[in-house]
DNA sequence: AGCGTAGTTGATAGCGCTATCAAAATTCAA
DNA sequence: TTGAATTTTGATAGCGCTATCAACTACGCT
C-alpha cells in the first residue's frame, strides 16, 4: 500500500495548468519533512538540526530545487528588490555595470531598479537616501557615490545593506567589491619601466574618488622601488574626463623635454593624450607610449588600442547582488551586520600603446 | 447598516502583516464589481462591457491600483521575463538601451533578461532563439540582430513577441520602435547645406543594417533636393567601427581638394574623422565641419564636441517593453498577432563642429 | 519527580492575483 | 414571444511560498 499524501493538495479534480518546476512540497516529501522546515532551510534560518538541514540540502540539490521568487516575494509580502543607484551616466564603465548587475539579478530572481541621482546637493541625496530606503531590500553604490558620506551613512541608518562596488578604499561600516587599485597602478609603472621608461608622466583622477589616490599612491611606491625619481611638474591633475585629460596632457607635451610615457588613471584621459600627441605630429607608441586605466570601450575605440588595466566591471556587479542577498537574509533573521571587503583580481592588458623610448 | 463584505477576508484574527498597497479587492469592493472583473478589466480582456469597464478604469485611477507583479505571475503560472539580446557589447549606446529597457522592466514589474551572442553563426543563432523562445515571453532585438532573417522568422515561428528596435526599416512580421533615419540624414544634410557647404564628404554605416542605407538615401535626397550634386568620390564605405571610420576619413582628406564637411553614419566615425583632421593639422570646425548620427557618449567625449542626431535610445527601449507586455497579454488571450512600428521623434543636436566652409 | 526554558518541527492560514467553470444577463433567431 | 446561443459576471479554488503560533522535543533546574 502506497502511503497517501497527508493531504491531496492538488485534487485529482483540478484542472489548473501546473508549472513543470520542482516545488517546495515535492523537496518535503521526498525528504519527509514539512515544506516549513525546507522552507527554513533553503532560507538559512538558524533554527534547523543540523541533521535536518543537512537532509533537506541534499534533497533539495537531487531535485535540482529553485524556489519560486514570485511565490516567495508574494509569501513574505517583500518584493526583494535592490537598486542601483548611479551618478554621470555617460561613465564609460556603466553599460558593464549594468550587464553584470542584470545577469547576477536574473539568476537570483531578483528585481534589479535603476535610479539616477544628478545634480544633488548634500540635503537633496540626503532625502533621496531615505526615500529609496523605503522602496528596496538593498543598494549598490558605484564611485562617486559610494564615497559620499552623507548617502552612506543615510542608508546605514535605514538599515538596508549596501555594497560599494569599484570604490579604491574599503570603508569600516559597508561593504565593498573592488580590485587593488595601488597594486594595479604599481604593476602598470613596472611594465612601463620594464620598457625602459624614466620619464613618466602621471594624470590624476578626480580628487573625490578614493581610487584616484590610490592609483597615484601605487605608481608613487613602484617608481621609488625601482630607484626612479618622479618629476613634480610631470605630475598633472585630471578629472576622469576627455577634456580635462586634453589639457593635462597639452601640458605634458608642450614642455621642452616632453616625458616618453603617460600614465593616464583612467582610459578616456589616455584617450585624450593620444589625441594631443597625435596633433602635436608624434607617434604612439614610437615617440611615446600612453596607457589608461579600467579597460573601458574607450580602450579599443582609439587606435592605436591602449595599455590599460582590466577591471572585471561585469563580474563585480553580479558578485555585488550576490553579497546584498546574503546581507538581506541576514539581516531578515535578525543577525548582526556583516561588513565584507572582496577585492577581485585585475589584469593587465597589453595592446599597442607602449613601446621602448626612443634613443632621443 | 453598513452593508458587510461579502466575505471577511482578513478576518479579525488574522494577524498577518500585510503591505499598504491597494489590492484588487479593494478596487473592486468600491466599484461594486468581483476582484474578477477588476482583473479582466486590467489585463484589457474583451469581454466586458463597455460600461464595466469605464467604471472600473475609473475606479483605478482613483485608487491609484497597480497589479502585484508577484501576484500576478504566481497566479499565472507565467514568469512574465523579457529577454534583451544583443551582440557587439562594446556598442556605445548599450548603456542606454540597458538603463531604458530596466526603466521599462521594473515600471511594469517584470523581470529583464540579458543574452549576448556573439560570434555565432546562423545554425547557432537558430538554435539559441529556439532555446530563449521557451524561457522568456518576448524579446526585444536591438540591431544587428533584428535584421537577422535567422532569428526573426525562428522567433516569430515559436509565437512569441519580437520588437525590433532602432532597425532602419519596418519589418513586416515583427514589431519596431525606431526613429526616421531616412528624414533624419536628410536634416543633418540640409543643416550643412545651410551653413554653405557643398562638398559633402559621405561615410557609410555597416552594410549589414538597413539603417545605413536609409542615412545615404536620406542624404542623397537631400543633396539632390538642394541641386547639390555628390561627388562618388566622396562617399566611403565604413562599418560604425572608429578603426573604419579612421580609414574612409584618411582617404577623404588625402584628396587634393578635400571636403569641406564629412557626415559619418555614426559617432564612432565621426570622431575618427576629427582625429585623422588633426592629425593632419586641419582644425574643427574652422578648417572642416564634421557630423555624426546616434548621440552616443563619444559625441560630447571628443574635442569638439559633435553635432549629431539624437536617437532616444533609453526612451525606445522602454516603450519596446510596453509594446511587448501589451502583445504578451494579447496572445495569451488567443488574440491575433499585432505587428505595429512605432516611429519616435529625433533631435538634431547641434554643438561644436560644424561652422561655414572657409574662404578656400 | 516535576516544571520551566530553550530548541525544533509542523499545521494552518493566508499573500494578491487569475484559471476555471457555473450562473446570470443579454442578444438573437424563429 | 420563447428557447437557444451568446455575452458578461461572479464564486471557488488554488499558484508556491512563508508568518505565525501551537505542539512537541530535549535538557537542565529546583
Amino acid at each position: 500500500m502506497q502511503n497517501a499524501p497527508r493531504k491531496a493538495r492538488n485534487s485529482a479534480t483540478s484542472t489548473r495548468r501546473k508549472s513543470a518546476a520542482v516545488t517546495i512540497h515535492e523537496v518535503a516529501q521526498r525528504a519527509g519533512v514539512s515544506p516549513m522546515t525546507v522552507s527554513r532551510v533553503v532560507n538559512g534560518n538558524a533554527n534547523v538540526r543540523a541533521a535536518t538541514r543537512e537532509l533537506v540540502m541534499r534533497t533539495v540539490r537531487e531535485l535540482n530545487y529553485t524556489p519560486n521568487a514570485a511565490a516567495r516575494s508574494l509569501a513574505a509580502a517583500s518584493g526583494t528588490r535592490i537598486a542601483l543607484i548611479y551618478t554621470n551616466p555617460s561613465s564609460a564603465y556603466l553599460s558593464e555595470l549594468l550587464v553584470g548587475a542584470l545577469d547576477g539579478a536574473s539568476k537570483a530572481a531578483t528585481q534589479l531598479v535603476l535610479d539616477t541621482w544628478d545634480h544633488m546637493t548634500r540635503a537633496t541625496e540626503r532625502a533621496a537616501a531615505r526615500k529609496i530606503a523605503q522602496s528596496v531590500a538593498g543598494v549598490i553604490l558605484p564611485p562617486p557615490l559610494c564615497e559620499s558620506k552623507a548617502v552612506c551613512s543615510e542608508l546605514v541608518a535605514a538599515g538596508i545593506p549596501v555594497v560599494a562596488i569599484a570604490s579604491g578604499r574599503f570603508q569600516p561600516d559597508i561593504s565593498g567589491v573592488r580590485i587593488d587599485d595601488f597594486r594595479a597602478a604599481q604593476e602598470m609603472t613596472d611594465h612601463l619601466i620594464s620598457f625602459g621608461h624614466s620619464r613618466i608622466a602621471f594624470i590624476k583622477g578626480h580628487p573625490n574618488q578614493t581610487a584616484s589616490a590610490l592609483r597615484y599612491e601605487g605608481f608613487q611606491a613602484a617608481m621609488a622601488a625601482a630607484g626612479v625619481p618622479v618629476d613634480p611638474t610631470l605630475v598633472q591633475q585630471g578629472f576622469f574626463t576627455y577634456r580635462s585629460g586634453l589639457e593635462a596632457a597639452e601640458k605634458l607635451l608642450a614642455r621642452k623635454k616632453p616625458p616618453t610615457a603617460i600614465f593616464a588613471s583612467n582610459d578616456d584621459m589616455a584617450a585624450a593624450a593620444v589625441s594631443v600627441a597625435h596633433r602635436r605630429g608624434m607617434d604612439v607608441p614610437r615617440d611615446i607610449s600612453v596607457v589608461g586605466f579600467d579597460d573601458t570601450p574607450t580602450a579599443t575605440t582609439v587606435w592605436p588600442e591602449l595599455t590599460t588595466i582590466r577591471q572585471p566591471i561585469a563580474a563585480m556587479a553580479a558578485s555585488s547582488i550576490d553579497l546584498l542577498l546574503r546581507s538581506i537574509r541576514r539581516r531578515k533573521d535578525g543577525e548582526a551586520r556583516v561588513v565584507v571587503d572582496h577585492v577581485v583580481a585585475h589584469v593587465l592588458v597589453k595592446r599597442d600603446s607602449v613601446a621602448a623610448p626612443g634613443p632621443g
